[in-house]
DNA sequence: CACGCGTGGAG
DNA sequence: TCTCCAAGCGT
């Protein structure tokens, strides 16, 4: 069977069981589509739904952004985590204010050149804002193919060229079905092709599934080392962090001892989110998030 | 290219 | 409880 059958009933299935995501309605803008994107990397739809609609209440075009401050982006990011994406997506504004008349570019290597996007990002923009026709190849993406069409459980811990050339050879021709098709392959994984727990009975593309053909082989080992969280400077981060997002105005050194007791760490971590532009010094003795205008 | 980077929910 | 992991990116 030809390649682009995997398409037409992925597609198909989509048509019927696509979540009506917000970010999907015909009318949002390219910002609007890049916010998502953004706060979609590594963070459930679940808790980046009511984040995206606060952020593009606020900020409804990049300019906007760029005139605040990190430190509102910082806040405005909230507990969706990695807070390193709200500088970038604010970098981002910037460029795009700077560089782009404050509209997203259409072109995909102009895309990539912004912070905060990479090989994904771009490529979603580019397919789902812009109905261009382009691999969108994430971690969903990247186990539906390897399970359907290769027969693996599982892909790779990285995306790899390899994967966007498998992918782009899936797609139909033309663009605007190309981007759905897309769409279709990243909602199967997310909601039917699981990491954990597939459910193949339910999956239109069940019967042509190469893995489920050889029996639905289980992974050698461990895919991944899980990564670690606790007691690492991640957490300690993220404590001082919580603290300075709550806090108006500049945090006494004293204060930040409190979320942690091992000094070396604590102080370590916190010079991290320093050289991560997150996190500045007011004073002798004291941070505040970056650029924080809200004194006292 | 392997690693560091937050947070919270599901199984 | 504890383990896994969720639309990645930058270095």
């Amino acid at each position: 069977m030809s390649e682009t059958q995997f398409a037409e009933m992925a597609t198909r299935w989509y048509d019927q069981n696509a979540r009506d995501l917000p970010w999907r309605e015909p009318d949002v803008g390219a910002w609007a589509i890049l916010v998502s994107e953004i706060m979609l990397q590594q963070t459930p739809v679940v808790r980046v739904l009511p984040a995206w609609r606060a952020w593009l209440a606020r900020w409804p075009v990049p300019a906007a952004l760029a005139a605040d401050t990190p430190a509102e982006a910082i806040r405005m990011w909230g507990r969706l985590g990695y807070p390193r994406r709200a500088l970038r997506l604010r970098e981002c504004a910037v460029a795009l204010t700077q560089r782009h008349d404050g509209v997203v570019p259409t072109d995909l290597d102009a895309l990539l050149a912004l912070p905060g996007v990479g090989s994904y990002t771009a490529r979603a923009v580019a397919a789902f804002a812009y109905g261009q026709r382009h691999p969108v190849v994430d971690t969903n993406v990247r186990r539906l193919v390897a399970r359907a069409v290769t027969g693996l459980p599982d892909a790779g811990p990285a995306t790899r060229p390899a994967d966007l050339v498998a992918t782009e050879e899936l797609l139909p021709v033309e663009p605007a079905r190309a981007a759905r098709a897309s769409a279709a392959f990243m909602e199967l994984g997310a909601l039917v092709c699981t990491a954990r727990g597939p459910r193949c009975g339910e999956c239109p593309l069940a019967e042509v599934c190469a893995w489920r053909a050889a029996g639905r082989p289980a992974a050698p080992g461990p895919t991944r080392r899980p990564q670690q969280y606790a007691g690492t400077d991640r957490q300690v981060r993220g404590l001082l962090l919580a603290v300075l997002r709550e806090t108006v105005g500049p945090v006494p050194g004293e204060r930040l001892d409190l979320v942690w007791t091992d000094d070396v760490q604590r102080a370590r971590a916190l010079a991290g989110l320093v050289q991560d532009g997150l996190v500045e010094r007011a004073g002798a003795d004291a941070y505040t998030l970056a650029g924080d205008r809200r004194l006292i």
